[in-house]
DNA sequence: TGTAACTGCGTATTAGATACGCTAAATAGC
DNA sequence: GCTATTTAGCGTATCTAATACGCAGTTACA
């Protein structure tokens, strides 16, 4: 109960496992699996991810890879950690609510490289040292904020619920964007023809307004509505540091 | 250009698909279909659901389906809309924020009954007529508050994007959860045994701090840092209203 | 009544994950 | 050095799933 109970797929983010002394020189390494599984994802999306098309991009037999990954399921996980990299260090001296904007953008900046990260299932806690680090990085921000450390942990929990949010709702909807444009300039005239204002009024009230009408830049509209949604959970934070503050 | 430029499979959430003149009568509908498919990834999981299961479940051969649906996909978007069901009516004559609670909760709680809600790729915008109406209905809470229409419409988008962030860290790691529980309880030593203070300052400090050492019941904490995330979100809103009411 | 528009379905194809076992390489211990 | 052991790469086989295609029986309309 206490050498190696650590998750294999834990182990192998961490890269603890020991290399093996005896047998032949691996031709292979994890890294250059999950790189190549990574590009793969990158230059055309996750589908494309298959056993045998990232072994091929290494020369490989399919089978190969599976002395270094349990199973495919086991190798998502490692890319995504992979993908997120190291968070850019903070920058010093700021305040706490610069950080974590700084930090929320970093994220998406991050992820914005790897479109396919929002299609990725999570399933465990956020174990990877890459995760950890980006963790690691907004509770830093919280720093000088007197806040007691589970207080840090559930702001920062939200943060990355927010963030998550995003990322699934704008990366998934930019993607089924790029797929078929016209199912969103033509969102609002769909709605038109197929909103009762009986049984949708609020929306009904919006589509009337025009608001759906000018489109803009799908891109720098998600954008904005992100830092508005963002500053707003801020605004809640801010104000809950005020009253642990006053006691 | 007008008549039925509808996405198919918009087309089919809202069932506008005119029933076929000739030809026998179908033995099966789009709802029977989409019923039993939610039945079974209920049961079981989102990858029990292969069209020939729905297809067993429903006493009728694999490629009936393809009748009704375009293909897969087009299932899972359909049971998309479907598994959200309708909003409960929001209580008359509550406050905004007393009507976003209630919504977000609700929301949950309706997803609560499909876990593999998580799982679900969203491919495009909610289109289909229960996620209008979830959306309308958040809509509606705000309808007192003064804001202008695209302003309204930036909260419930920041209040989406949170409640969807909930939905894919929390239900995924839910799942994970169930898998292997002993990931999550030995999280916290997993930590411990991983985490260089140098490279890990903040995480470091909560590991010392013993933060994670009590896990509690993993839905109540979740649904804690949930409410907790919630209302920092919905304190900046209060603060954005009052805002735009001073003009 | 013939025919066009359908439905359900059997069959076949294709793609992909992965179990299994063989062969050859590298090392540890003699 | 020599041999046993451990391990890498890989060929083959299996299994599961999606789905293209075309046939046969069914129904409304001309």
């Amino acid at each position: 109960m206490e050498k190696n109970e650590l998750p294999a797929d834990v182990a192998a983010m961490w890269r603890l496992r020991e290399p093996p002394r005896r047998g032949p020189k691996p031709s292979l390494t994890l890294d250059d699996i999950v790189r190549a599984a990574i590009e793969l994802a990158d230059a055309e999306d996750l589908a494309a991810v298959s056993m045998a098309r990232v072994a091929e991009r290494l020369g490989n037999s399919t089978m190969a890879l599976y002395r270094h990954v349990k199973s495919k399921d086991e190798l998502l996980v490692i890319m995504s950690d992979a993908a997120l990299e190291r968070p850019e260090p903070m920058p010093a001296d700021v305040d706490w609510r610069t950080g974590l904007t700084f930090w929320a953008d970093g994220v998406l900046t991050a992820i914005r490289k790897h479109k396919w990260y929002a299609k990725l299932p999570i399933s465990g806690p956020p174990a990877g040292p890459n995760n950890l680090a980006w963790f690691d990085s907004a509770l830093g921000a919280l720093k000088d904020t007197g806040l007691p450390e589970p207080a840090k942990v559930g702001v920062v929990m939200g943060l990355i619920t927010y963030v998550q949010g995003e990322i699934r709702v704008a990366f998934d909807l930019a993607a089924g964007y790029a797929e078929d444009p016209s199912a969103f300039t033509q969102f609002g005239s769909t709605l038109a023809r197929v909103v009762d204002p009986r049984v949708y009024p609020a929306v009904s009230r919006l589509v009337e307004a025009g608001v759906f009408d000018e489109v803009g830049s799908f891109e720098e509209d998600n954008e904005a509505d992100f830092d508005f949604g963002l500053q707003l959970y801020l605004d809640g934070v801010a104000a809950f540091i005020e009253r642990v503050k006053r006691g």
